[in-house]
DNA sequence: CTACGATGGTTGCGATCGCAACTATAGGAG
DNA sequence: CTCCTATAGTTGCGATCGCAACCATCGTAG
């Protein structure tokens, strides 16, 4: 009866996943840290405006599941910066519809192709068959935590975005 | 021509990993933080220490890929708590080996079985076939990513710890 | 119209983290 | 033996984060 369980944490999922994710992140952090300035927080921002076009920091807050405060000093990162700007038809006078300028546009269309490259990348390292049931368990696994996901399946073979640019150009560095 | 990719930051893999360890991360790691009173370096070095007997901080900054200041600071909590002591044959002058006390000895115990079991609890939302991919695919973006693995498979059925010793019970709380 | 609870967003503050610098010991090279 | 470099571990410091408190606005009840 008095069986106690051995752990090794290099088996143990919960660590496992901290370590992948964290490694994860900061390859592809650095690139957008160095080169353009900008930190994860404000990433993810460029990424929900660019694909959202507007929404509220409350709205980016709730699916990105930062904290609002992460998110309100990211915003206002960005906003200085010249990459985010408030959008007009304000209804609600508490807050405040947020969009890309077109420098923030800019920002995000050079990294975005970044950004898949890297997801890419990764994902080759498994064979399809093997790439497919991972997202099928990581899908589950968010069902189940009830994290925020995206409706509609993912266009076969490409998990994430899917669309090619001819557009490569812009030039949106910044470094403070 | 200029159609930009597109990212969905809820498609995009980088992003569902980091949501993912956080919130499994956070759910397990206010169990011990609360109830114990030690956080996730803490219990990190707990485990290290658990399984692996003794070892340096070096070792545990290496195998966890923790910040060696991270992990000074933990461990230098986990000795004034008593939960962990240098170890007598110090062969080296500059290093310190370290391993648990018989109370850090019972927090481990006690701590294992929950861990374990909040793992069985997160994996038991996949059909085990799919657990199984699920746990190749890790493997082999750990092993893509050069990130220390441990060395032999798992046990089938028992991806994490399986063992099982004489020792059971103890009672380890704390708060502080 | 005023009062009040709820919500969007910002700010003060304490805690944590990582980097860089530091101390101390080890292990050669001359 | 002394110098020089490398390694184990600690500490000072600045940056980031989350919580709690706060401000402003909305919606509703009286």
């Amino acid at each position: 009866m008095s069986a106690a369980a051995e752990l090794h944490l290099l088996r143990f999922l919960p660590f496992r996943l901290n370590r992948l994710a964290a490694e994860v992140s900061q390859n592809l952090a650095q690139i957008y840290r160095q080169r353009y300035g900008i930190d994860v927080p404000e990433w993810r921002i460029l990424a929900t405006l660019g694909a959202e076009g507007r929404c509220t920091a409350q709205a980016i807050a709730a699916s990105t599941r930062m904290h609002k405060t992460r998110v309100s000093r990211a915003v206002a990162f960005l906003r200085e910066s010249g990459h985010v700007r408030v959008a007009a038809g304000a209804a609600d006078g508490r807050e405040t519809q947020l969009q890309l300028t077109p420098r923030g546009r800019r920002l995000y269309e050079t990294l975005v192709p970044l950004a898949l490259a890297r997801e890419r990348e990764l994902l080759a390292v498994l064979e399809p068959a093997l790439a497919a049931a991972f997202l099928e368990a990581l899908e589950r696994l968010e069902s189940a935590l009830q994290l925020p996901r995206a409706e509609s399946a993912p266009p076969a073979g490409q998990p994430a975005g899917s669309r090619v640019a001819g557009k490569a150009s812009g030039r949106a560095a910044r470094s403070p």
